[in-house]
DNA sequence: TTAAAAATATACCAAACGGTATTTTTTTAA
DNA sequence: TTAAAAAAATACCGTTTGGTATATTTTTAA
């Protein structure tokens, strides 16, 4: 008969948790084939064979530290978000959630998606799909707004919602990317002002 | 007293040229830790000892492959809106380029400034100031031809043109990482669209 | 044609790589 | 408290890593 267990988790359990909570911002900063097995022994103080009573290998412990990191900037953006029912304050609030983007990040080794978007796609198929599958829901969520806000006479009907949210999603990833490389968050600001300009001025009904 | 040659390279020329072209694509698609001695040398058919008579170290070489790669790219945009004389038109020149840069980047392996802008960040430090200078100067002649547009009354006095510029090249590199990570072409050229649009009613004067 | 110089190939190095089999330690539940 | 089970540590494996010293070949210019 199984024992319920609602608080503790089991030893393996908080280890493995333990692991992708420390080796994820390398994995996101290094890369899959630059972050060795020496480097996660080294900054969770096991060895080896914890390492693999955990994760089959390397690339099970990427693909794993990939999706829980994935999975709780998700949460925040939904968080976020949910603070209005208007789908354009929605995406106010979305362009409000990249505005603190830079620091967030910055705690994560930078952005998941930009990293293991270029780092995996010549290098691991497997990663490289968890990252395109991300993409899909973000833009799936973004349209989904923009069809929520035609419904409620908010946005322009004439509006084709999936080709105006991938040009929302690829102005964000374009600022997220110059606001890494050139260490400079005013690329993350400036492009919100426009993102929210064209809300304004393109998006509204 | 030396001697001048005007076609022919010397042996050693001909061969660091061969190896560059040959291992561009390779660093860029791989990243420099991924990229290996024997990716090189079975890539090129040429033994270690060629290489390494050819280039100090690794790192040497992929600072040369980068700024090869990067080098021809710039000429090519510099050639394409040298086509017209009108900041307006020359812009527009420069979107005209992005819409055919997926296919145009598939034979460098990616574009180099995203790929080596994510790769190098934590991994070559070297490598990484030669991408930031890069975009510096790319963001610098983007903000040139829109201060030539308010000197020639075609461009909006108002707009600050460093700001524009930033603007502009963060769309650009997001469409780029978009088009490159999903496949998909479209992400390039409704972001071209766009971009398009803010030129004839944003900045046209 | 030939000898010096330059370029390339060969053979080798210690260190690090990802991964595994085995032993020791710790946790678990009776 | 204790024995079985699970988890972690240790010791080891063959392979690959970037790099170098030396030998060989090729180019160069007299």
């Amino acid at each position: 008969m199984p024992i319920f267990c609602f608080i503790m988790h089991t030893k393996a359990e908080q280890t493995t948790e333990f692991i992708i909570s420390v080796v994820a911002p390398i994995f996101n900063k290094n890369g899959f084939a630059a972050t060795s097995l020496s480097d996660i022994t080294k900054a969770t103080g096991l060895t080896k064979g914890a390492i693999y009573g955990n994760f089959r290998n390397k690339e099970e412990l990427a693909i794993a530290t990939f999706n829980t990191t994935v999975k709780n900037m998700l949460r925040r953006i939904t968080n976020h978000q949910s603070k209005s029912d208007s789908p354009i304050k929605k995406l106010l609030l979305i362009t409000d959630f990249y505005r603190n983007y830079y620091d967030y990040s910055q705690d994560l080794g930078g952005c998941p998606i930009l990293n293991m978007g270029v780092d995996a796609k010549h290098q691991n198929p497997i990663l490289f799909e968890h990252v395109k599958y991300t993409i899909k829901k973000i833009k799936s969520n973004l349209s989904k707004i923009i069809v929520n806000g035609q419904k409620l006479n908010e946005i322009d009907p004439k509006i084709d919602p999936v080709i105006y949210a991938k040009k929302l999603y690829a102005m964000i990833m374009g600022a997220i990317f110059m606001t890494h490389t050139m260490e400079d968050t005013s690329y993350l600001m400036t492009t919100m002002d426009q993102i929210e300009t064209m809300i304004n001025n393109e998006l509204k009904y």
